[in-house]
DNA sequence: GAAAACGCTGAAAGCGGTTACAGATGAAAT
DNA sequence: ATTTCATCTGTAACCGCTTTCAGCGTTTTC
């Protein structure tokens, strides 16, 4: 099978010149007469030469590759930011080295060790589950940053190399709640399902939204769902149960619109006109949001924006400039279907 | 920065032995007494060493990476199928350097070279976009076989060296469209997205089930969208202009399940009531036949079953063992809210 | 016309591992 | 006591590429 590939020494063989000429041409580096470069790169021609990224890597020591570790690439969140870091990185010159992880700690860990071990260029870590509340699960993500620099999206941690780009949950669901309440929805069901560090900042934001309009929160009002991500239908029955367990709510304030969809799915169920009598609002504004019907009011994080910037960080990091360790950017609440218009 | 990483030499110092010791200890190979072992681990601990993948991959000549080519990850069916073979991939103790190449030929072909300077073990083509209609486009794939095994999911292609898993799209579809016609739809409006290989047997599928039941087909029931695959507006948005320049149509057989949804937003939008009125068959059984209102009947072509034996299939191949060049699974068709039951 | 500068090319060291081979040590067999 | 053998460890070559340094021929400079 492996037949001995072509190597740079069968180029500089076939061209009749030393195999530093040979990596000359190949990295349009310093003066190559135009004869001896044609030669040269005639003879990679003929031969199908690709070089080994290895043998290179090697000796610069960078293989010019970045790290993406993400949760679960068939979320679709976490799915579109990898989709814009890939697209950014390749017009930076990089490639990625992508690690589903899942969402146990020790398979973070060892993912970490992977990508290190791969000698990666950076590492960013897609999507606020990577960081943990409790400060000592998160050493991981410190001992990694000590190598190589550490990109955050959508969390927040100090150290050392570590850069982070977010949007502001915690203004986001503030304002999410606020348009509930504005629009006359008081008994919010809080709905999410992820205990990250950007689900407690979303927290924060509906409750404060809350206490600054004079609602109490009773902790049964928030719920959080246990399953799978795609399990639309154990949520609405979360729903259902909680509704027939004697809770009263008319809105639902969600963390994601896949849980908003479930929503949707519950009130219809029950026969509830959406948005006049049941109202839901999304977050992430991913394509769910117009695929449902009603399409979904959700916040827009602008996810591109995010990415874009993390991705010009890392580059300015891997330059030896000064980058700024935390960009926040606000999100914007679009509304849909799932809302009553305000005037 | 990059303050001179810890290589096998440090540990080996720190050890007082020789580093083929240290690389005898990391990888567990032939015999080493548990006495320098235990000195040896130790040391890795202390410096936090990680081994190089280069200077491994180098000698070795192999870097335990299986390259992935998908034109869009976050495509919602190519996120899914790209998030199980890295599960199984992980699982065979392979890791996977993933490359988003778009839908341009261009940059699939320097995608498979970037791979193949990474020096990967094999490649994964998620997908039938990336084998063409005209033979002559799918030449990088052949070239890329001459190196690499090749393993294609959904597509098939004649070649040394290249191995296929698909589903039986021709069959699903004839399926599907004898279900609309069985169910009382005869005037189906076939609606795809995609002239990749698998389009073409979902076509054929269509066009022979219709002739099948004796039914006559115009070209203007096939309708092709050009937009993105997730503009849902633009999807039905079509679906309105057909119908309004004449063509009448009161069932959608979808390549997809967005393009499903977006009939099913366009049937809501008419006042037809789903599934009596008005039905739709998707394809894919994604997680947004579930998400839609009412929940889509789609054909669900057990991807991960797909994924499963693609893996399997590969980890033979380079563990020198006899693999079958082609195998097929046939879908079932998922029968919800968008078609009326049969008994 | 000799010296200096320049453009191009090659030899060889090094990147950090793996591994074949040889050497050292100690136990078992004779 | 000597040989034999197994067990453990070290030396050094090698993987394919980059890059420094030196060498050489040619042109410019004074």
């Amino acid at each position: 099978m492996k037949e001995h590939s072509v190597t740079i020494y069968d180029i500089s063989e076939q061209a009749g010149v030393s195999i530093a000429t040979v990596s000359r041409v190949l990295n349009n580096s310093s003066n190559v007469s135009e004869a001896t470069k044609k030669k040269v790169l005639n003879a990679i021609k003929d031969t199908g030469y690709t070089p080994n990224a290895f043998a290179r890597g090697l000796g610069l020591n960078t293989m010019k590759t970045i790290g993406i570790l993400a949760a679960d690439s068939s979320d679709l969140y976490l799915a579109k930011a990898i989709y814009y870091f890939e697209e950014e990185l390749r017009a930076s010159g990089y490639d990625s080295l992508l690690c589903c992880t899942g969402y146990a700690l020790k398979d973070k860990k060892a993912a970490v060790d992977l990508l290190i071990s791969k000698k990666v260029d950076g590492i960013i870590f897609v999507g606020s589950n990577f960081v943990y509340p409790d400060a000592c699960d998160n050493k991981y993500i410190l001992n990694a940053a000590e190598k190589v620099p550490v990109m955050l999206l959508n969390a927040e941690l100090e150290g050392q190399n570590i850069y982070c780009v977010s949007s502001d949950d915690y203004k986001s669901m503030y304002k999410a709640t606020e348009e509930l309440i504005a629009t006359g929805f008081k008994d919010i069901l809080y709905f999410y399902n992820s205990l990250s560090y950007s689900g407690t900042l979303k927290e924060r934001g509906f409750r404060d939204a809350m206490k600054d309009a004079g609602l109490n929160v009773v902790e049964r009002q928030l719920q959080f769902f246990e399953g799978t991500r795609e399990d639309v239908h154990g949520m609405s029955a979360q729903l259902e149960k909680t509704a027939s367990s004697g809770l009263k709510f008319s809105a639902v304030l969600a963390a994601d619109d896949t849980l908003a969809l479930s929503a949707v799915k519950y009130a219809l169920s029950k026969g509830y006109s959406i948005p006049e009598e049941f109202s839901v609002i999304g977050y992430n504004n991913s394509m769910l949001a117009t695929c449902s019907n009603p399409e979904l009011t959700s916040i827009d994080n602008k996810l591109e924006t995010l990415c874009q910037k993390l991705t010009a960080t890392l580059m300015g990091v891997l330059g030896d400039e000064e980058m700024p360790k935390k960009t926040v950017f606000s999100g914007d609440l679009i509304v849909r279907g799932t809302t009553l218009r305000r005037d």
